[in-house]
DNA sequence: CAAAAAAGATGATAAAAATCATATTTTATT
DNA sequence: AATAAAATATGATTTTTATCATCTTTTTTG
């Protein structure tokens, strides 16, 4: 059992509020997990009972459409908490999270992180933040999808990527998305996000090293989205 | 100044878990507005410095798209209140709130809200709950723009209308939404949704009186939402 | 009440996007 | 390494949706 007072990635997370005592109360009831690349941390209407704090590795929030198709809701990085909504609202979750690459979470049980909840007023304050966040990003997206083109969308969405989660020395994304997934973030059919990566690949607003995607104009980009 | 004691529609939000002192200081520092139909409560971008509690009528919460269309994010009903997301993470509003009909609405401080969340866990932890609602009917909204195609967003959207407004005694939908504002909430071209209507009307799935819309086959609607 | 403005309706056309088919490349498996 | 499977790519076609134009009806305003 490590300690969660050395984890450096709870420095960005809700977790920063709690204090020495706390921490070492959270080191005792938190379970430590390896996700492989593809696998599940919870599904849709499970009920998951706790949150997951992302020590390592990308992972994905994704809702099962009634066409058959996986949308992409959320990227969450290191440092981030799953499973708050549902913590408070004592509901199942109401999307899948998968791993995008191989991570390290913990798990803390409901029970535990409602007693910070009640008596660190830092600590719920910071996770109703996020939420508020959360919110906030989602009628955004949701306005996104209403109202812009997919090729805004996927301009917007590369941009976002890039900001997001960096590059490789070759200037390549660092986040590694299937063309699959790539069409599930911006809702649209695989062949739709292949034919215009293609089309950008052409304009030389990106360049398309193997499956993996370098920003080449981003100004081009950003006017586009 | 009425008695916050007495208001019925208290009952309907987080403010139930008031008790009789909190509740005469809520009354003490509210101010009560009359809205006209089509005037704003508030709008994107401003800084509202408190919450709205609705009294009586239904206000649309939009967002401005880049193409200059408002789209709708959510309707509001009596009961509910606006503007909690803003005072949470202390951010200016990031929709606007306009009036659908006549209203009657209280604006209570931030600074007075912010006290009975500090020493009201009823308080805090409903309002927390009704932000995840939120956030669970943001994301199922965003996955419904992304995936379903215009004309099961439609159906979907008068199913919601009636269940949630209800109807006239002859029928029709109670909330009387113009059909650009119906195009706004399903996230397409006004044209398009006049179209679909009739479609619908041809159909018999629907009845179009005059501007109002009444339903006729709910089950075909749901079968195609 | 008449004129003007706004909202609703419908046709024609263009643009966007999905679907189906098929080929190529990459990755996984035996 | 050979084969199978999966992912990527592209063409052809259809479907969906937006846009533009025009007309009718309803609502507002002087």
């Amino acid at each position: 059992m490590s300690k969660c007072e050395q984890c450096i990635v709870r420095e960005f997370s809700s977790l920063k509020a709690l204090n020495k005592d706390e921490l070492l109360k959270l080191a005792n009831c938190k379970t430590s997990y390896t996700i492989k690349k593809g696998e599940p941390i919870f599904e849709e209407g499970e009920n998951i009972n706790g949150i997951f704090c992302i020590k390592d590795g990308v992972c994905k929030l994704t809702k099962l459409s009634a066409n058959g198709k996986d949308q992409i809701v959320k990227l969450v990085k290191p440092g981030e908490l799953l499973g708050q909504r549902s913590m408070i609202s004592d509901e199942p979750a109401n999307l899948s999270a998968v791993a995008l690459e191989d991570m390290q979470v913990c798990f803390v049980p409901r029970k535990e992180v409602i007693g910070f909840f009640n008596v660190n007023n830092d600590f719920s304050m910071n996770v109703m933040k996020t939420i508020c966040g959360d919110l906030r990003e989602a009628d955004d997206s949701m306005v996104s999808m209403a109202q812009k083109t997919v090729k805004e969308r996927l301009a917007q969405t590369l941009i976002y990527l890039e900001e997001t989660f960096g590059n490789n020395p070759d200037r390549t994304l660092k986040i590694q998305l299937s063309r699959e997934e790539l069409a599930g973030m911006i809702g649209t059919a695989t062949e739709s996000c292949i034919r215009l990566l293609s089309e950008f690949n052409k304009n030389g607003w990106i360049e398309l090293i193997g499956k993996k995607i370098a920003i080449k104009d981003k100004v081009k980009l950003k006017r586009l989205s």
